[in-house]
DNA sequence: GTGAAAGCGCTAACAT
DNA sequence: ATGTTAGCGCTTTCAC
C-alpha cells in the first residue's frame, strides 16, 4: 500500500516492469493484459495485481506497432457546431461501444483542404477504418484514402461516386420531395435561405434538386438568400426579414437547415404573419430543438444518428470478418408537415 | 505519371519504398520528410518527388516509438450534445493549430467509470498532454493523471482541488452572485430547474452557491425541478408549466442551462405571462441561441472557448518550453440581465 | 551532407 | 501453461 508509484515521473512503466514485479516474464505479463491465450489463474492474479500496483498502463504504440493491428477507427466531419454532427458521432461511439475499436474524430470547418491535412494525419496513425463525411475530396485525399487498404465509409451523402461503403441519403431528392410537396399544397412564390459555405456541398444539392422541383411545375425560385457565422437562429430572423422585405408577395420559405428556420418561424409569429396560411415555411435536419418550439416546424429527418451507426457496423464488420467493402446505404428521410405547410 | 499506386493494398508502403524509389538512404529520406538536419536542395527533391509519387504516408506509430514523442492531446469532456463542449473544443482545435500538436477527443457522457475507461485508453497513446473537463474522478483516474508524466489541465470548474493546472469559472460563485442579483432585483419566491444528472457536479456547484445566495437574504427555495432525456427547449417548457402550476405565486426561475431557460421563455410569452414584471427568468452559458429569440434570456457566459483556448496553451507552452505546471486560471463569467429579470 | 547500427516496447511465431 | 527469439518502421546516435 505503501509504495505505490514511486517510480520516476520522467520514464513510463513498461511490461518489463511489471513482468519482475510479479516474476513472470514479459510475454506472460502481455498474454494476460490481453486476455489471449491460457495462462493459469494464479498466475493471472498474481500479474494483475503487479500492474494494478505500479500503475502501468500498456503502450499501445509499442503494441500496435508489433502486431500490425491499430483498435482505432478515424471519424472527420466538418464541424461539430452543426447540431447535426455530434448526433452522427454519438451513432458511431454508440455502435463501436463493445467492437474493440475506438472512434478518433476530427473536424475539417468545410474546408478540403483541411480535410486533406486531417486525412493524412489520421492515416499516419493507420486506422482501422475510416468514415468521412461527403463525396467530395481533394484528389489527394482521394488517392490516399483509395490506398490505404483499409475499409472507407463516405457518410451523409450518397449523390456521387463513392470511393468503397456509402451511407446516406439523397439531398438531391430530399430537396425535390420536398419541392413536390410544397407545390402540391398550393405554393408558388417561393424563396430559398441557406449558408454561404460552398462547401456545404450537401445544402447545395438539397437547393438543386429543390429547383430541379420546382421546374416540373414551372417554377423557379423567387428569390434566395445566404449568410455565413453569428448565430444562426438570429440569422434565420434576419434573412427572412430581408426576404419578404424584398418579396411582399413570397407565399413559402425553404431553409437549409432547422436552425434558421426556427428563427424564421419565430420572426412570423413575432410580426403576426399567418404561417401557413399566407407564408409556408420548412426546414432540414428534424432537429431535437424544434419540438420545444410553439409551432412544429416542416422538416425532414436526415436520418444522422441512424447513419452514424451504420457506419460504424460497417467497419466493425469488416474488422470481424473481413468483409467485401463497396457497400452501398441509402436511407430515405421522411417529410413531417408540422404546422407549417398548408394541408390540402 | 502512369504507375501511381500499383502496390500491394495489403501492404502500406514504407520509408524503405521510398529510399528505393529516390535512391538515397532511409535515414536521408527520413530527414527530408521531417524538415530536420541538412539535406541538399537536389536530394530533398528527389525525395519529395518519390514520396508524393508513391503516395507514401508516414507510420506514425513506428516515428513515435522510436522517437518516444506524440503530438497528440487527449481532450476528455462529458457529452458533445450539450452545447457548451463543441466550443471549448473550437478553442482548443484553434489554439493549437500551429502548435504541432493534434487535439483528439473522449467523451464520457458524464459516467465516472466512463472516463476512466476513456482516459486510460488515451494514455496508453502516450499523449503530450492531457484537458479533461471537471475536477471530480475515480481514484484510479486521478491517479493514472497524475502519474502520467505529462501536463494535465482540468477545465471548466475551479471549485476544488486541481491535479496539475486548472482553467475555469466557479461554478459556485457564478450561482451565488446571479442569486444575489435576483434577491437584489427583489424576486423572492424562487424556484431551480435542472438536469437530473447526478454527475453534472456544475450544475450542482451552481445550485449549492444559488442557494448559499439565497441563505444570505434569508430566502430559500420554493421549488426545484429535474429532467433527463429529451428535447432541452421542450422540457424547459414543460418544467416551467409545472412548477408555476404547483407554485402560483412563483415570481423567479433559475435554469441550469440556457436550452431550458428559452423553453421556459417561449413557454411564458406563449401563456402571456408577464416577464420579468410577474416572473424572471434566467439560464445559464451564454449560448448563441439566445440572440434569435423575442427576449434576451438573463444568462452568465460560462467563458467555453476561452477556457479551451487557455487549456490548450498551457499544453503547448510545456511541449515547448518546458514550463513548470501547476498553473491556476480562473476566468470570471458576466451576468447579461437580458430582458428577464426586472431593472431595479 | 549522408549513411550504418542500435533500439524504442511490444507481440507473432515458435519453442518447451 | 510459459518462455525465447525476432522484428514491426521508424529515429537517435555516431561515424564518415
Amino acid at each position: 500500500m505503501a509504495s505505490i508509484n514511486t517510480n520516476d515521473q520522467r520514464r513510463a512503466l513498461t511490461l518489463r516492469d511489471v513482468s519482475e514485479a510479479s516474476g513472470v516474464s514479459e510475454m506472460t505479463v502481455s498474454r494476460v493484459l490481453r486476455n489471449r491465450g491460457d495462462v493459469s489463474d494464479s498466475t493471472r492474479e498474481r500479474v494483475l495485481e503487479a500492474a494494478r500496483q505500479l500503475g502501468y498502463v500498456p503502450n499501445k504504440i509499442a503494441g500496435a506497432l508489433a502486431s500490425q493491428r491499430v483498435n482505432l477507427v478515424a471519424v472527420i466531419v466538418p464541424s461539430l457546431s452543426n447540431l447535426v454532427f455530434p448526433e452522427v458521432l454519438s451513432g458511431i461511439s454508440e455502435e463501436l461501444e463493445d467492437s474493440g475499436l475506438q472512434p478518433v474524430f476530427g473536424v475539417t470547418n468545410y474546408l478540403a483542404e483541411r480535410e486533406e491535412a486531417v486525412l493524412y494525419e489520421m492515416l499516419s496513425w493507420r486506422p482501422s477504418g475510416v468514415i468521412v463525411a461527403g463525396l467530395e475530396h481533394t484528389d489527394a485525399a482521394r488517392s490516399m484514402l483509395m490506398n490505404a487498404g483499409i475499409p472507407i465509409v463516405e457518410i451523409m451523402d450518397v449523390d456521387g461516386e463513392a470511393i468503397d461503403s456509402v451511407v446516406g441519403i439523397s439531398h438531391k431528392r430530399a430537396g425535390l420531395e420536398m419541392a413536390r410537396a410544397i407545390v402540391k399544397a398550393g405554393y408558388s412564390k417561393i424563396a430559398f435561405l441557406g449558408t454561404k459555405m460552398p462547401h456545404d456541398h450537401r445544402a447545395r444539392k438539397r437547393m438543386e434538386g429543390f429547383e430541379a422541383g420546382l421546374a416540373e411545375a414551372g417554377l423557379s425560385l423567387t428569390d434566395t438568400e445566404f449568410y455565413s457565422g453569428g448565430s444562426a437562429l438570429l440569422k434565420g430572423r434576419e434573412m427572412t426579414e430581408a426576404v419578404i422585405w424584398r418579396n411582399p408577395d413570397l407565399d413559402f420559405i425553404y431553409y437549409s437547415n432547422d436552425m434558421i428556420g426556427a428563427g424564421g418561424l419565430l420572426y412570423c409569429l413575432d410580426k403576426g404573419i399567418e404561417v401557413p396560411g399566407k407564408l409556408g415555411l420548412a426546414g432540414f435536419n428534424g432537429v431535437d430543438l424544434l419540438e420545444g418550439l410553439p409551432r412544429q416546424l416542416a422538416t425532414m429527418d436526415a436520418c444522422r444518428r441512424e447513419i452514424g451507426q451504420r457506419a460504424a457496423a460497417i467497419i466493425a464488420g469488416h474488422s470481424e470478418s473481413g468483409m467485401v467493402g463497396g457497400e452501398r446505404v441509402e436511407l430515405t428521410p421522411v417529410l413531417a408537415y408540422g404546422d407549417t405547410i398548408r394541408r390540402v
